[in-house]
DNA sequence: GTTTTATTTGAACGTTTGTTCAGTTATGCA
DNA sequence: TGCATAACTGAACAAACGTTCAAATAAAAC
């Protein structure tokens, strides 16, 4: 046996990076084997190579394209407006984007430390990139005088950490449905950037 | 050549513990062989299974140990006294003590997944204790009207996830230390709790 | 209907893996 | 000083690892 019934690069090569996702964010880069991506897509081990030079440049693809997708759908999102609409809106985004891609967004944050060096960099220097979109926004904020901050750069960090966070306990038919936990993180960012606040009440 | 001069259970054990922790952290459980962290030691694999069962196991008590000691580190610090300042002092405390066990904290936040279901459970029980303390403190503050919280619970994990990532971020030797960063996050918490708010500003 | 080409198999490769254990040696105790 | 034991070595185990490649076969092109 050899070419099997129905086989064609443009599923199977879809399939795999499906699969290696999946398996890389449940298990972890170095605990999947490529024979365990192979059997999940149904084909040898060997004909995993037709669709990448090796396994760690799999994981850097998935990763790398996870990234400016990210960076791509914020910025279709993003309109010109307030810096408070704008900070709603990217915390309504944040929350929404990472849990509907889980698996990516886990693999992401995960699996830095099995990157090359100068994987590594390029994946860094896109994720600085997005944090950058909500730096931006708070610095307007802060310079309108709508935000009341005393680090952005800190304040930035602050929130994105408590957005992720969220793709940590977040399960689908719990208590509270995504727009509520949005709505919920709305307030909290707002309360962060001092949106609101009597100037005064500050000594 | 068998047992080598110096060699002492009391040494070699908790070296074991100890290189076990860093090369864990730095490039996760399934990536570091038995063999990498007995010549970190200074001695041949074999002799890891003297202090560890498997491999399983040293991770697991890594962890597990890891996670009771932050428990009981928190408990010994806390003091009954203002919801105010018990948020205050836990926002430092987790600051301070997850900086301070950078490699511990890392591997108790990534590699549960590496858990058999059984040892899992236990860690998650502990990390919810944990929690809870925070969670507790957050109520008692909602019942005495001084904290303004639309939802104790994700608050509770909102600060959490704000506070933890700091680690992924904080260089010794930055633009801030330590102390500096606490003070900033003490500020930012105190806001997502709504001290000193009026509450007659909310709708 | 034949030829070309893309796709996959299946076996093989050299390493490395976690773990075991009989044998060897330094150490602590009598 | 001698003996028992704790600590460690070094070799061995089967299994699994990432990767390569000639051979085989389905699909596409003509």
């Amino acid at each position: 046996m050899a070419r099997t019934t129905g086989s064609h690069s443009e599923t199977t090569g879809p399939r795999v990076r499906a699969v290696a996702e999946h398996l890389f964010a449940k298990h972890g880069f170095a605990a999947v084997s490529m024979r365990q991506i192979a059997a999940e897509v149904g084909v040898q081990a060997g004909a995993l190579y037709n669709y990448t030079p090796d396994k760690q440049t799999l994981l850097f693809s998935l990763m790398h394209d996870h990234m400016v997708e990210l960076i791509a759908a914020w910025d279709a999102t993003a309109t010109m407006s307030t810096p408070t609409a704008s900070v709603a809106a990217f915390t309504r985004f944040h929350i929404a984007y990472h849990l509907a891609r889980r698996d990516a967004v886990f693999i992401a944050y995960m699996e830095l430390r099995n990157l090359s060096p100068e994987n590594f960099a390029v994946i860094e220097g896109l994720r600085k990139a997005y944090e950058q979109r909500l730096e931006q926004i708070i610095r307007d904020g802060v310079a309108q005088g709508v935000f009341v901050v005393a680090d952005t750069r800190i304040a930035t960090l602050a929130i994105i950490g408590m957005l992720t966070e969220v793709t940590t306990w977040f399960r689908d038919g719990g208590r509270l449905d995504v727009d509520g936990v949005a709505d919920l993180y709305v307030a909290m960012v707002g309360r962060v950037l001092g949106i609101g606040e009597d100037r005064r009440s500050v000594s």
